[in-house]
DNA sequence: GAGTCGCCGTTTTTT
DNA sequence: ACGGCGACTC
């Protein structure tokens, strides 16, 4: 800990703040040094509504947490009189970095977090205003779709016709556009649920309140419903928020628009970052129309753009403001850059998916052997299905890589269930959880034990876990059910006594729960090979209790920060889809599925028209400002979609992107567009890899050697799978490998996906 | 209460 | 092609 406590007690709130060895006031602080005059001016425009347009790769982050500095400095503030509002963990926590780095201090006391979490912690604080206790549960997709089925089945509605996902969706739309459901007449529910939804939406609302629960759109939800009917609380929040801050400015949905507008308009002091050409989340709520509108919506502001970019080189930045020009939707913004044309963007049509996983493989190994590293490459797909291919490819080639997105790690099934323990521990009342792992490990309650349960619950109006407590003393039950409720009421009843009692602190406790509760026990006695990988995540997560204060705190966390631990990015290839690629830089990015249907997405257009179309161009608009310094698109003539194979033409998006700035490696005219007659190129694939209009027919013979290699193993080799990790060869059958892997468990994997380890721990 | 069969759906994802 | 889920059977 550094003793310089720039926001402390010892100091002076008011004692302007210059930045490390600050100078004078005459001359400027240190912390506007290396800011273009454009970034400067965003910096310095503290006070009224201020848009800041930040293209790719401008220096919007350098621009926020340059603007906190000064404010800090030059404005009698504490740093809990900035809210700064972000809409991922890791961005906060990047900014939180920045900004303790700018000022060398700590970045403590701030109002910086996601717009969820900033909301939870307002929310805490006035929730009896909304019918909840301040220690309400934020409920989790699985927990909210329960909610739903079990909707649905009160109603007999089938969940066959009508799937809760989909109903779960449309009302998170409606949470997104703030509309309750006293709002909305029956009719406007449509033809979903049997023309019901509206009412299904007023009872799920219900039963969230009985629950003392939230989902994630509440958090805001509720956040507005206070502001407009309490003045006085509102004011509050003027008092502390002097200025406001707000990151994707963008992405923002209709409920996190009112709920800023709420909190910036006595003061106006809002500045919002943000690039329309970005905004991709349209699916999930997010309107762009928020910052098309910000002019209108706070007369005055000053707009600033940022239009020099620092990342990518004068092709890539040409390409991709050809393409994004087309859109309607913008305000408009021209990149540009210092440094110098660099290298046209590359398209190249292939044959099919195999193909093109092919030539991307080659390339990055050409690439490789020129000296660039495989972290700084990585291949953005529209679809996650479309990183099948290259992994299959690439795990032939032996080429590393790292797939990002994907199920995380508070998202699995045994983690879940572990945190519904400790749920229930804190909660007794969060009767998701308690159904989550009543009969988990299995513990013998059939439907009748659970019939009798929902009905004294439903009849007295209470909790299950009380419902539990008062049959434990009847004898509804049948003896033994009876009994093993009765111990496991106990086994929570000690918990919970120990959790308040702090005995032997938390993480032992929690430890303990998963041994004693016979959890750890069912994973360990699971034959089934994801089982190891289970308990070690278990592990894992006992020892990310360590680092917090109380489970309590814990559980705030994990509802609120579902992002685990990153995986270490070494010297592998990325692959990743444009929306989670959103933010990034690679030195070069392959952009594969430029095909009309797939990219643009067919399904996007069908479901939303030409705005759709101009969000996907902006996905594409994304994927290309990634680049650095090189940038492919690879697009093929045939495409394998769900089993079947389907004709494909060109992405009109390539045909968008303006000429002078791509290379255009080959394009087989008569290809594109046909009957689905591909003569014997299909055999071509199949055999050799190589057909009338690809190059390159020497690399491709490499293809059948390194299968054909594939079957060298025998019983007793140690291998490794990219995937898996390290193993044990148990028996070898044709191609495939029975393997024994370390963390994996047993798997029958192709021999052509695993190679031999070189191992000194054999 | 566990295991098997067949059917459905299959873009993008954060909190 | 493939996985997940629900229903059905033993």
């Amino acid at each position: 800990m550094s003793d310089f406590d720039p926001f402390g007690l010892d100091q002076e709130p008011g004692a302007p703040f210059a930045g490390r060895g600050g100078s004078a006031a005459s001359s400027p602080p240190n912390y506007f040094q290396g800011l273009n005059d454009r970034q400067r001016e965003a910096a310095e425009a503290l006070d009224g509504p201020v848009l800041v347009l930040a293209g790719a790769g401008t220096g919007k982050t350098r621009v926020l947490t340059t603007r906190m500095a000064h404010l800090l400095a030059s404005r009698r503030l504490s740093p809990y009189n900035i809210l700064t509002v972000t809409f991922t963990n890791k961005a906060a926590r990047e900014m939180r970095d920045r900004v303790a780095a700018l000022i060398g201090g700590d970045a403590e006391g701030w109002w910086m977090g996601t717009f969820h979490s900033l909301a939870a912690r307002i929310l805490r604080r006035h929730a009896e205003l909304v019918g909840l206790t301040g220690n309400f549960t934020i409920l989790d997709t699985d927990d909210q779709l329960r909610l739903v089925k079990q909707i649905l089945e009160a109603e007999r509605i089938d969940a066959k016709k009508w799937p809760p996902r989909q109903i779960l969706s449309q009302f998170e739309r409606w949470k997104d556009r703030a509309v309750l459901p006293h709002k909305l007449s029956p009719k406007d529910g449509g033809k979903i649920a049997e023309g019901r939804s509206v009412a299904l939406y007023a009872q799920y609302q219900e039963r969230l309140t009985s629950l003392n629960a939230c989902d994630f759109g509440d958090l805001l939800l509720h956040n507005v419903t206070i502001f407009q009917k309490h003045p006085d609380i509102l004011a509050e929040y003027h008092q502390r928020f002097c200025y406001i801050l707000v990151d994707e400015y963008q992405d923002t949905n209709v409920v996190q628009y009112l709920w800023l507008r709420l909190l910036a308009q006595a003061r106006r002091n809002l500045c919002v970052v943000g690039d329309e050409d970005q905004s991709i989340y349209g699916w999930r709520g997010a309107e762009i129309g928020n910052i098309l509108r910000f002019e209108q919506d706070f007369p005055g502001a000053r707009v600033i753009r940022l239009e020099e970019n620092y990342r990518s080189t004068g092709h890539i930045l040409g390409a991709a403001s050809g393409l994004i020009a087309r859109n309607q939707s913008r305000l408009g913004k021209t990149l540009w850059t210092a440094a110098g044309n660099g290298e046209l963007v590359r398209v190249r049509a292939l044959l099919d998916g195999i193909e093109e996983a092919q030539w991307i493989g080659e390339e990055i190994e050409t690439l490789q052997r020129r000296g660039e590293s495989l972290g700084a490459m990585a291949i953005l797909v529209r679809a996650g299905s479309q990183t099948r291919e290259f992994e299959e490819r690439f795990l032939t080639l032996g080429l590393p890589y790292r797939v990002v997105g994907g199920l995380r790690f508070y998202e699995r099934q045994e983690i879940r269930d572990a945190l519904a323990y400790l749920r229930v521990i804190v909660q007794p009342a969060d009767d998701l959880a308690f159904e989550r792992i009543i009969n988990v490990p299995k513990r013998g309650f059939g439907p009748a034990v659970m019939q009798t349960l929902y009905q004294t619950a439903r009849a007295l109006r209470i909790p299950l876990h009380e419902a539990a407590l008062r049959l434990i003393e009847t004898d509804e039950l049948k003896p033994k059910p009876r009994q093993t409720l009765r111990g496991l009421m106990a086994d929570f009843a000690r918990w919970r006594a120990d959790a308040w009692q702090g005995e032997g602190g938390h993480t032992d406790l929690v430890r303990r729960v998963l041994d004693e509760s016979g959890y750890s026990r069912m994973w360990l006695e699971d034959k089934s090979p994801e089982a190891p990988g289970r308990l070690e995540n278990l592990k894992e997560l006992v020892s990310a209790i360590a680092e917090f204060e109380s489970l309590q705190g814990f559980l705030e966390h994990v509802s609120l920060v579902m992002d685990g631990v990153e995986a270490a990015a070494g010297a592998m290839v990325t692959l990743m889809t444009l929306h989670s690629a959103k933010g990034l830089e690679f030195d070069i990015v392959f952009l594969p599925g430029w095909e009309d249907g797939l990219f643009p997405s067919l399904r996007a257009m069908d479901e939303n028209g030409a705005a759709a179309l101009e969000e996907e161009r902006r996905l594409a608009y994304v994927g290309i400002t990634r680049a650095r310094r090189q940038a492919y698109i690879t697009c093929v003539a045939r495409r394998r979609i769900y089993g079947n194979w389907v004709d494909a033409i060109p992405s009109r998006f390539l045909s968008e992107l303006p000429a002078d700035h791509l290379s255009y490696d080959h394009i087989p005219p008569k290809a594109w567009g046909g009957g689905g007659r591909y003569g014997g190129q299909s055999e071509t694939v199949a055999g050799s890899g190589r057909n009338g209009w690809g190059r390159g027919v020497a690399v491709g013979a490499k293809v059948v050697d390194v299968s054909r290699r594939s079957c060298s193993f025998v019983e007793g080799n140690r291998v490794f799978h990219q995937k898996f990790g390290g193993g044990s060869v148990v028996a070898v059958d044709g191609d495939k490998l029975d393997v024994m892997f370390d963390q994996a468990g047993r798997r029958m994997v192709m021999a052509s996906f695993v190679r031999l380890e070189n191992s000194l721990l054999n």
